[in-house]
DNA sequence: TTGAAAGCGCTAACAC
DNA sequence: GTGTTAGCGCTTTCAA
C-alpha cells in the first residue's frame, strides 16, 4: 500500500509522474467526469460558469485526454498512415521531404498526426497496410505511388480501407479520392518559356514509356511544339531516371538533331544533360538551355541555377487531408479528383540567350 | 435494428467490417481469452498443441490485437515522436529525408512506429511535445536539433520525458543518451585527402562561431593543417549557410590568400564556392579543389560530382533506437553517448589535379 | 444542463 | 498450462 505516496499538493505542476485523468479534473472542478468530457467534446452543452470552472481545472492540472482510452472508445486513432517508399541508390528523393513536411502540417490543422511506416516485404502489396488497419492503428492512409499502377492501391480499395492517393488512379473506374499534379501542364509551361526565348529545336529527355507519369509530362512537351508548329520528330529520348541516362540521351540527340534546348522529365536527368554540355564545352543557358522537373535542391544550388518545374506539394497535402476528412466523415465522396498546376521556376539554365 | 445484418459465415475473410477481437479467436480456438493473449505475448507459457490451435485461429480470422486497447492496458503506445524542423527557404534539408527513413526502418525492427509532428509555436519550447506526452500518444522522442543549444531538450529533460538526442548535449552534465556524428573527424579526413593531393593552401568556408556544429567541423580542418605544418591564418571565412555566403567567402579568400582548395561546412556553401569558381573561369577539381559536407543530392548530381562528407545516418538511427530501447526498459542508461565517424565520398571536385 | 451506468478490447494478477 | 476477475480512461446511452 505504499505506492500511493502522493505529493503534498495534488494540483501542482508535477514532473511527469502519473498524468491526471478525467476523474482528477472532475474532482477539482466539483463536477462529474461526464461533464468534463462534455467540456472537451461538446462545450456548447455546458453552462458558461461550469465550463469556465472545468477549463481552469484542466489548465491547473495540465490535463490532456488519454489517447489510448479515447481511441478505444471512439474506434479512431486520428492517425494518418504514410508509407515511405524505398530510398533508391542512397539518394534522397527530392520531393519526399517537402511532401512529408507539408502533409504533417496539413494534418495537424485537421487534428491528425502522421504515422510513418515502410513495407517489410516489397513483394506483398498488403505489406504494412493490413496490420495497421486491422489493429486500428491508423484511420486512413495516404498512398503516394499509385501512378505507376502499383498493386497496393488496388489492394487497399478491395479491402475497403479508407485512403486517398497522391497520383491519378491507375484505372478509369477507381473509386478513391485522389490529388495529383498536372505534370503535362508544367512541362508545357516550360516548353512555352523556351519557345518565347526563340528556341525552335527543343528536345525531350524522359523516361521509358511504361511510366504514366513520364508520358504525362512528355505530352506537355509534344503538345506545345505541335501547337507552335515546331518539330517533334527525332527530338525525344527515353531512359532510366539517372544522370548517366540523361548524359547519353543528350549526347545522342545533340549529334542527331542539334537541339538548342532540353526539357527533362526530372532534375536528375537534367543533371546528366548538364554534365554532357560541360564535357562538350557548351555553356548551360548560354549555348544550350536546360529545364528540369521537381525544383530539387540541386536545381536551386547549381551554379547559375537550373530552371525547373516545381510541384505545389503544400497544396497537394492540404487537398489530400481535406478529402480524407470528408471520406472519414461520411461515406460519400468517392470518385473525387483534384488536379493542381505546377509552377515554372526560371533560373540561369534557360536565361542567358 | 437493421444494422446488424451479419454475413453468413463469421469466419470468412470479410472485407473490413468489424475486426475480430481476442474473444473471437478464443471462441474459435476453444480456449479462454487469456490464453490467446498469452499466445501473443508469452508463447512459452503455452503447450505446443494449444499454441498451434490458437495460432491457426488467429490466422484464420486475420486477427491483429487492437492497438488502442493494448495501449490503454500497457500504458505504452510503441510510438516514437519525431518533430520535423521547419523547412527553411522552401529548400529541402538534405539530411532530413535520409534520416527519417533510417529512423523508420530502425524503429520498425524494434517494434516501434514513428509519429511525426511539428511545433505549432516555435517560441514555445514545449510546443507539441507536452501535449503528446501528457496524452500518452508517444512513448519517447527523438530530438534532432540539440546541437544549437535549443531549449527543447532542456525542457524535455526537466519534465522527465524519455528522449534521445541526435546531437551532442548542449551542456556537459546532460543526463540523456545521445548519438552524434564526429563532424571534426569528417572534415579532418577531407583535409588530409587534400593534403595528399599536394594542396598546401587549404581554406575553410564555414558558419558563424555561435554554431557548435560549425566549430566542431572547423576544428577538424584547423587541427589537420597544424599537424601537417600548413598555414591556417587568414584562410578561414564564416557566414550564413547560403550559397551567397559561400560565394562571397570564396571571393574574398581567393583575393587575399590564394588558396588552391576549399573545405566547406556544408554542400550549400560549397555550391556558392563552385559558383564563384565558374564566374572566375576556374575549373572545380582542375584548378581549385572543393569539398562539401552532407553528401546531398546536389553533391551527387553536380556535373563531375562534389566531394563531400557523408554522415552515417542509418547507423545513427540504429543507435538512437537501441538507446531508446534501453531507456524505456530500465531507468538506467542515462549519460550514454555515441560518436560515429562520417565517411568521405571522393568525386570530381577534388580529383583532376 | 448535469450525473450514473455500461462497456470499448486488452493484459496483469491470481486461482485452478 | 489454463481460466477467472478486474480495471486501464474514456465516451455514449439514458435518466434526473
Amino acid at each position: 500500500m505504499r505506492e500511493a505516496e502522493q505529493p503534498h499538493g495534488a494540483a501542482e505542476p508535477t514532473t511527469a509522474s502519473v498524468p491526471p485523468t478525467l476523474a482528477d479534473v472532475a474532482a477539482l472542478a466539483g463536477v462529474s467526469r461526464q461533464t468534463v468530457s462534455n467540456a472537451l467534446n461538446n462545450p456548447a452543452l455546458l453552462r458558461a460558469d461550469t465550463l469556465e470552472r472545468v477549463r481552469s481545472a484542466i489548465a491547473e492540472l495540465g490535463y490532456s485526454p488519454n489517447r489510448a482510452a479515447r481511441n478505444l472508445r471512439t474506434r479512431a486513432s486520428r492517425l494518418i498512415g504514410l508509407r515511405l517508399t524505398a530510398v533508391v541508390d542512397e539518394t534522397a528523393n527530392p520531393t519526399t521531404d517537402r511532401f512529408v513536411h507539408s502533409l504533417v502540417q496539413a494534418s495537424r490543422e485537421a487534428g491528425y498526426h502522421v504515422l510513418l511506416f515502410d513495407g517489410d516485404d516489397p513483394d506483398d502489396p498488403a505489406s504494412g497496410y493490413d496490420a495497421l488497419v486491422r489493429s486500428t492503428a491508423v484511420d486512413a492512409f495516404v498512398v503516394t505511388d499509385t501512378f505507376r499502377g502499383n498493386p497496393q492501391a488496388a489492394h487497399l480499395e478491395a479491402s475497403g480501407v479508407p485512403f486517398v492517393a497522391f497520383g491519378r488512379p491507375w484505372k478509369p473506374a477507381a473509386l478513391h479520392p485522389w490529388v495529383d499534379v498536372d505534370g503535362g501542364a508544367g512541362v508545357a509551361a516550360a516548353t512555352r518559356h523556351l519557345v518565347e526565348r526563340r528556341h525552335t529545336r527543343i528536345a525531350w529527355v524522359g523516361w521509358r514509356a511504361q511510366s504514366h507519369l513520364g508520358e504525362d509530362r512528355r505530352d506537355g512537351w509534344a503538345r506545345t511544339l505541335r501547337e507552335r508548329g515546331l518539330p517533334v520528330e527525332g527530338l525525344a529520348a527515353r531512359g532510366d531516371d539517372t544522370p548517366a541516362s540523361g548524359y547519353a540521351a543528350a549526347s545522342a540527340l545533340l549529334d542527331s538533331a542539334a537541339p538548342t534546348a532540353f526539357v527533362c522529365a526530372s532534375d536528375t536527368l537534367a543533371a546528366g544533360v548538364l554534365d554532357l554540355l560541360r564535357d562538350r564545352g557548351l555553356g548551360a543557358g548560354r549555348d544550350v538551355a536546360v529545364v528540369g522537373f521537381d525544383d530539387s535542391p540541386f536545381a536551386q544550388l547549381l551554379p547559375g541555377g537550373l530552371t525547373s518545374v516545381r510541384q505545389p506539394l503544400e497544396d497537394v497535402a492540404v487537398h489530400l487531408v481535406a478529402q480524407l476528412g470528408e471520406l472519414l466523415a461520411r461515406r460519400a465522396p468517392y470518385g473525387t479528383g483534384t488536379l493542381l498546376e505546377p509552377r515554372l521556376v526560371v533560373r540561369g539554365s534557360t536565361l542567358t540567350r
